[in-house]
DNA sequence: GGACGGTGAAACTTCAGGTTGCCTC
DNA sequence: GAAGTTTCACCGTCC
């Protein structure tokens, strides 16, 4: 292959796509660090691979080898993506984007701070809000996919990567490189995005979800009540500032006004709104007042469901695809064109059971079997499918995966407070008990075992299979046993805390005098219900006594203002 | 002649992001 | 628009 041809022009280098990979180079062989940005997931992953194959040597082998073993195990089973990474880093190459774990993304941006990662190949993520700088920024994609086909990215974002090279106070000079294919297109692209005029920053006030939230929440505080008060906030915001079109805007504000009082999340006197308590929870909950109004809505259909005495899987399903369908939960999984059959099907089948039902004026199609395709990995999770065949399977990422599971975990929580409003106590017990599957990933049968300090879906697993079920159990079962099961190292520290034996210089001490520090508790099925109940219990007598002192303050006469 | 494997061209498919919200120990 | 993946036709080899 011959030598890369680079060209300097201004502040941009004419080169191949290909040739991203010598740029590199020469800047790491000079020991500086390189920042390379990529419009897919998928691309930023094959170029630090590809940087990571044509790397032959590497300084602090030891260092990056202990760090490649931290990110395969960051996870357990470790998935392919982790195993991807892992492999990159030996060389000290890495990529980062969303689907990164938590865990992942932190040791990659650490270690790049710290100068043993050399490179780190990401998608836009890294250019907005991280402050990670390098000698040198490659912008090797300065086109998006979008729904009109590729777009070139906005000017600011441009900027915002440009920016990333240099490091002030350590270097005084960064270079920004894009990759261009012709003497046009490099024309095209210092025009546009290094003389260009970035784009203006655009008020999204009057978009109606936005707007339906703030108004709530600055009722909900008692920052504006009033007609009046109401008209004189948005005078002065950015929004009328910029389009200075209020009549439209009042229009949209009183329109809400009207909504949140259908839903009773407001009521009004003479021109003077007040949040009701429902509507000031649904603040406080930070959630949609749509998405509130449609889990209220729903409330008792869903305790239905799960009256019988005993509910079946696909009743939780049910549940499971009801709090989907909230719009915080979009963007959903994209289904792919070979999974179209299987949710054509699936919707065939079960469509029509579901607890929210399909309306074409509402949803299109598509969206539909997105709702499908969440909820059956949603389900995958608490039946303890692992993170690597739930990747495989729906073709995501463990990132992605997390950050879902977290936001429908806030809104199963926020579904559980309005049953406790409600006083729906039994249902509002279930999905505590839901949130705790959801939390470790786990079937019910376990849930006593996830509770105990050190011990995850995997290890409960292990135990449950080996027959030791209960917290009781493990008291019961011998060291060695325990061992077998889940290693030396969690075995000990199980043992010598709530054992009636421990471990002393690898040897085995029976006793019952050994001060044990108990972080755990045994939980059973039933006593799941009741600690739930229990804890209920304690909520409720802390919930009238806010009620008395809130009514006793409002009877002085007191503006009370729920923090 | 049929089964199988390798190869390469053509057709098809996919494509970024990730606050905050709550509770408890 | 580009890169990755899948499909399919074709060819050579082996039994």
């Amino acid at each position: 292959m011959n030598n890369p041809k680079i060209i300097e022009s201004n502040q941009i280098l004419r080169t191949t796509k290909e040739n991203f990979v010598d740029l590199t180079l020469n800047t790491i062989n000079k020991g500086k660090q390189v920042l390379i940005f990529n419009n897919s997931k998928n691309s930023s992953e094959a170029t630090a691979e590809k940087v990571a194959i044509a790397i032959k040597r590497v300084e602090n082998g030891k260092e990056l080898e202990i760090l490649s073993n931290k990110i395969l195990k960051s996870l357990s089973p470790p998935t392919k993506q982790c195993r991807r990474l892992a492999k990159c880093i030996l060389k000290g190459s890495a990529f980062h984007h969303s689907g990164l774990t938590g865990k992942q993304r932190t040791l990659v941006e650490t270690n790049f701070k710290s100068g043993l990662i050399k490179i780190i190949s990401s998608t836009p993520t890294l250019a907005a809000g991280l402050n990670l700088p390098a000698y040198k920024v490659i912008i090797k994609d300065y086109k998006r996919f979008s729904n009109r086909g590729m777009q070139d990215i906005p000017v600011l974002e441009f900027h915002q990567m440009a920016g990333r090279a240099g490091r002030p106070g350590k270097e005084t000079t960064g270079r920004s490189v894009v990759l261009v294919k012709s003497e046009d297109e490099k024309k095209r692209v210092i025009k546009k995005f290094i003389f260009g005029k970035p784009e203006e920053i655009l008020s999204k006030l009057a978009v109606e979800p936005t707007l339906k939230m703030y108004l709530l929440s600055l009722i909900a505080m008692d920052m504006i009540n009033s007609k009046d008060e109401i008209k004189d906030f948005f005078k002065n915001t950015l929004y009328a500032k910029q389009y200075g079109d209020l009549e439209e805007l009042y229009y949209k504000v009183f329109k809400i006004l009207q909504t949140l009082k259908t839903y009773k999340f407001i009521d009004s006197q003479d021109d003077y709104y007040r949040a009701t308590r429902l509507g000031k929870r649904v603040s406080e909950l930070y959630l949609n007042p749509d998405t509130a109004n449609y889990f209220l809505e729903n409330m008792e259909e869903l305790k239905e469901l799960f009256s019988k005495e005993r509910y079946s899987s696909l009743d939780t399903y049910k549940l499971i695809h009801f709090v989907t369908n909230a719009i915080e939960m979009r963007p959903l999984f994209r289904v792919l064109k070979s999974e179209e059959d299987i949710y054509m099907s699936k919707i065939s089948d079960l469509g029509d059971e579901m607890v929210t039902k399909y309306d074409p004026f509402e949803m299109d199609y598509r969206e539909l079997m997105q709702t499908f395709k969440t909820s059956d990995i949603l389900q995958d999770w608490i039946i303890e499918k692992s993170e690597d065949d739930i990747c495989e399977k729906y073709k995501t990422t463990p990132g992605e995966l997390n950050y879902k599971l977290s936001n429908f975990d806030w809104l199963l929580y926020c579904l559980e407070q309005f049953a406790q409003l409600q006083k729906m106590h039994f249902f509002s017990n279930l999905i505590k008990k839901l949130r705790i599957r959801f939390k470790h990933g786990v079937k019910e049968e376990i849930i006593s075992l996830v509770s105990i300090k050190g011990i995850g879906r995997v290890r409960a697993r292990k135990l449950f299979t080996a027959s030791i079920k209960t917290y009781s159990d493990i008291k019961k079962v011998s060291y060695r046993k325990l061992e077998e099961v889940i290693g030396k190292a969690v075995a000990k520290k199980l043992k010598d805390e709530i054992g009636n034996e421990y471990v002393e210089n690898d040897k085995i001490v029976y006793t019952s005098s050994k001060p044990t520090q108990i972080k755990v508790r045994e939980v059973s099925h039933e006593e799941v219900d009741e600690m739930v109940q229990v804890h209920v219990g304690y909520q409720k007598e802390q919930h009238e006594q806010i009620i008395k002192q809130e009514d006793k303050i409002e009877t002085q006469n007191t503006l009370f203002r729920f923090m």
